[in-house]
RNA sequence: GGUCCGUUCGUCUAGGGGUUAGGACGUAUCCCUUUCACGGAUAAAACACGGGUUCGAUUCCCGUACGGACUGCCA
């Protein structure tokens, strides 16, 4: 058999915010064309012109540009040779494949309207019979080029009568497709419709489209999502009338709600209040807008390796994966059959993971934005120390202010019942005495600061524990956070008398009510 | 309804005719520790059911149940 390099295609509807189940699809595929030195593809199936929603394509080549999976060829990327790669430029093509079809006789001029197959597809369920399906056995009763004299049909085709083609399902045959997941899949064309290739706008469906592009942009490897298996009988079919070579399939799983039943959806999104996008859409209505992983502070590497672990998995311990080791280590083989849950929880973990990974000065970079739009310009030298001990503390980086604020603005809120506990007006001026101490330091960095702290507490007789909860409060007004002498470190002697000074008039005032 | 696909801890999954059925997330407890986290340790937790095949099935085959996808001039 002639070895041909690998060609695979992430070929997404521009209707709307691309799903993160797309997402994992693209990823799947960047993965197989790296790893085989093949060459991934970008098309746009935009055949659907009431369906079309501006701005969605622009949206997945930015989600695919975040995730860092950017195709080699595809509108704006190049590879001329096979383009245009939005199929609404390639009308023509497929009308001509089309015709090639009706001349060959795998297909036929269909008239019948929407509405007409709408009131047979009623008729037969008042009827309660299985559902209509135009098929071998019902097409020589509507209308159509089979059913029509061949006059009639010119006339009704010269006239400007709506028309579209189908393509014409032998009977009795047995279809088989060899999935690369599932492996070998049986039909029976007699349960197959007579399905619609060439709609009545001119415009080609999913099936045609997808058959003649795939093969004149040489695609060798089909992977995409299991809701295409059913219709992938059509597409053999097509690829037979053609006489053309078939790709080979692969059907991935399906990504389940996280809880309760179904595949995923974006209202699972909304109501529960997680991501399921990868990044913010804004559409028409509230309904239809949604956060993405981008902007509920996560990062690209910790999303892909988390939708890559989805449904793939490379038979040993390791979870943590770059791309590059991601690329290295995928097969096709290795992808499981059954559909798995969006695991919110596990996603979060590899987010914690990957923000504990990243340096302190490319978090510092992260974390400016939102901090200066809260009003504040810390020194950088600032903002990446309070990164390095706020890292193992956040999950996602919104936390990075929302729960390290404090490091920022002055505090109005702090722990009232360990202060109501632990303070004692007539120690204030221990801790004054303290506080002059660590002024008086040469040096300020936390080991210094930490020694300094515990000679001073010695001398005075002083336990850690009527020390550095106090200290811990009157800092960042909560007792949770990193070590005091790190804190007290970051602040340095000036702002750290600052507040502190400031704390414990407040926490006089609390204590003296 | 019909066609097709699937089923190992709550979740993601490894494994595969003979295993104490392994790992991770989550949960619980403990250790580390000035707090919180991180890190470490331990624990509870799974082969849907019924028939075969076999000396032996969680693993192979067939059913059943359950779940899912598809069933548009949508993709």
């Amino acid at each position: 058999m002639e070895i041909k390099n690998v060609r695979v295609r992430f070929a997404p509807s521009p209707t709307g915010a691309l799903h993160i189940g797309g997402m994992r699809t693209a990823l799947y595929n960047y993965l197989f064309a790296r790893k085989t030195g093949g060459t991934f593809i970008l098309r746009i199936e935009d055949t659907d012109q009431l369906r079309y929603v501006p701005g969605a394509e622009s949206y997945i080549l930015e989600s695919l540009q975040w995730a860092g999976l950017l195709p080699d060829e595809g509108p704006g990327f190049g590879g001329g040779a096979y383009g245009p790669y939005r199929q609404s430029e390639r009308k023509d093509i497929y009308q001509r494949y089309a015709q090639e079809l009706i001349r060959s006789g795998h297909a036929y001029y269909a008239f019948d309207t929407p509405e007409m197959l709408e009131a047979c597809r009623q008729e037969t369920q008042e009827k309660g019979e299985s559902a209509f399906k135009y098929d071998s056995q019902t097409r020589l009763k509507m209308s159509n080029s089979l059913t029509l004299p061949e006059e009639e049909v010119q006339a009704r085709i010269e006239r400007g009568d709506p028309w579209a083609i189908r393509l014409k399902v032998p009977s009795g045959e047995i279809i088989e497709v060899d999935d690369l997941v599932r492996g070998i899949v049986h039909f029976q064309s007699n349960e197959l419709d007579d399905k619609v290739i060439l709609k009545s706008d001119g415009m080609p469906t999913y099936h045609l489209a997808n058959i003649v592009d795939d093969h004149l942009m040489e695609i060798t490897h089909v992977i995409r999502g299991e809701e295409w298996l059913p219709s992938t009988a059509h597409h053999v079919l097509l690829y037979r009338a053609f006489g053309w070579e078939m790709p080979r399939f692969s059907h991935l799983p399906l990504i389940l709600k996280p809880s309760g039943q179904g595949k995923l959806s974006k209202r699972d999104g909304v109501q529960l209040g997680i991501p399921v996008f990868p990044l913010s859409w804004k559409g028409d209505t509230p309904e239809d807008s949604f956060t993405g992983f981008r902007e509920a502070g996560f990062l690209p590497n910790a999303v892909i390796n988390f939708l890559a672990l989805l449904g793939w998995n490379p038979g040993t311990d390791q979870e943590l994966f770059t791309l590059d080791e991601l690329v290295e280590a995928f097969t096709i083989e290795k992808i499981g059959k059954s559909g798995s849950r969006f695991d919110y929880d596990k996603a979060k973990w590899f987010n914690q993971q990957y923000i504990m990974a990243t340096s302190d000065e490319t978090l510092a970079g992260l974390v400016r934005p939102m901090v200066e739009a809260q009003g504040y310009h810390p020194r950088e030298s600032f903002l990446q120390a309070f990164c390095g001990m706020m890292k193992e503390r956040v999950v996602v980086l919104s936390d990075f202010w929302d729960t390290g604020r404090y490091f920022f603005e002055d505090l109005v809120v702090f722990d009232e019942k360990t202060i109501a506990k632990k303070w004692d007006t007539g120690n204030k001026t221990l801790f004054e005495g303290m506080i002059s101490r660590l002024e008086a330091l040469e040096s300020f960095d936390p080991e210094t600061v930490h020694q300094a702290m515990e000679a001073y507490m010695q001398e005075k007789n002083l336990k850690p524990g009527d020390v550095f909860p106090i200290l811990r409060i009157a800092l960042i007004g909560t007792m949770k956070g990193p070590g005091v002498a790190e804190m007290l470190s970051l602040f340095g002697p000036a702002e750290l008398r600052r507040r502190l000074e400031r704390a414990f008039g407040l926490f006089d005032a609390l204590v003296s009510q």
